[in-house]
DNA sequence: CAGTATACTTAGCTTTGCTAACGAATCAAG
DNA sequence: CTTGATTCGTTAGCAAAGCTAAGTATACTG
């Protein structure tokens, strides 16, 4: 948790609105990715692993450079990333057309077997949790969901 | 993304639906969080650390295991966050009225004041994008941020 | 062609989580 | 009262995941 509260200063203006709900949203992803950490054992892939191989899987090859800005990373962080999902067979790394600078990193099969089932493993017990939710209430987080992608990507 | 549909007469339904979404969030408070850590350079005080103490000053003093389990963290890690906030004066350990196993811990006023700077900074580069939101999106946002809440505390 | 810029890697540090194992305090039977 | 089990917190030590700084190879530019 981080502030849910109004004890600061200027409590019903629109600035104090917008940082009562970043302190809220940011409280919220903390607590939400800790709890979904847990199920993180039963599987060989970690977090930043599934989200990097799922850039791949539904958007597409691309360099590591490309990738690691996808994710709001630092290219040796990628490079990590992408060196034990290549040991354990998930992606491939392939020669850039035009610059041998670059690589282009690739999804293979079992990169994507991998990760429908450390997707599904990962986020069930979210996804039981939402299946009790009113048709309402998921449509609210749908939104919104992609309202905090938006937010973050500016 | 998986298909769960052909196990279930309801195809496009719930089930799909409710993973999906799962997924999205899990994927949306990733990145957001990556790049609110960014902030944290500026502070003395990283996120866990602000976070435990926005609960001890928002919500009171409490021992080290109700504390750890309010951050959704294991008694190891609570231990090691309030030794640096202790370190650092944010916090003090009180002896436990009843139990002499236990440790009570306060927020000190140096500690409220770290908090409110501390959340100001690393809130702000968010909260000055979601300032730019109609009223529609950031009521959406608000109800989604106590949705998230309630489905972790479960 | 020389110099600069870019793409990625390597090396090494920090933070933050965990489990296992422990001591101290409490509780529950007998 | 004593014994045994339980609970609270700590210590020790490991792994994951982020970062910066510095190095190499390639590309670009004047």
């Amino acid at each position: 948790m981080v502030n849910t509260d109004a004890s600061f200063s200027d409590s019903g203006g629109a600035e104090a609105r917008a940082e009562r709900l970043a302190d809220r949203l940011h409280s919220a992803s903390i607590h939400l990715l800790r709890r979904l950490r847990r199920q993180d054992d039963a599987s060989g892939v970690t977090a930043p692993h599934l989200s990097a191989l799922s850039v791949l899987v539904f958007g597409g090859a691309r360099t590591l450079g490309e990738l690691a800005r996808a994710e709001q990373v630092r290219p040796p962080s990628m490079t990590r990333i992408i060196r034990n999902l290549e040991r354990d067979g998930l992606v491939v790394r392939e020669p850039h057309p035009h610059d041998r600078r670059s690589v282009r990193l690739r999804a293979t099969d079992a990169g994507r077997r991998v990760l429908e089932e450390g997707r599904a493993r990962r986020v069930h017990s979210l996804a039981s949790r939402l299946r009790a939710l009113s048709a309402d209430e998921l449509a609210c987080l749908e939104r919104a969901a992609a309202l905090m992608e938006g937010i973050v990507r500016e």
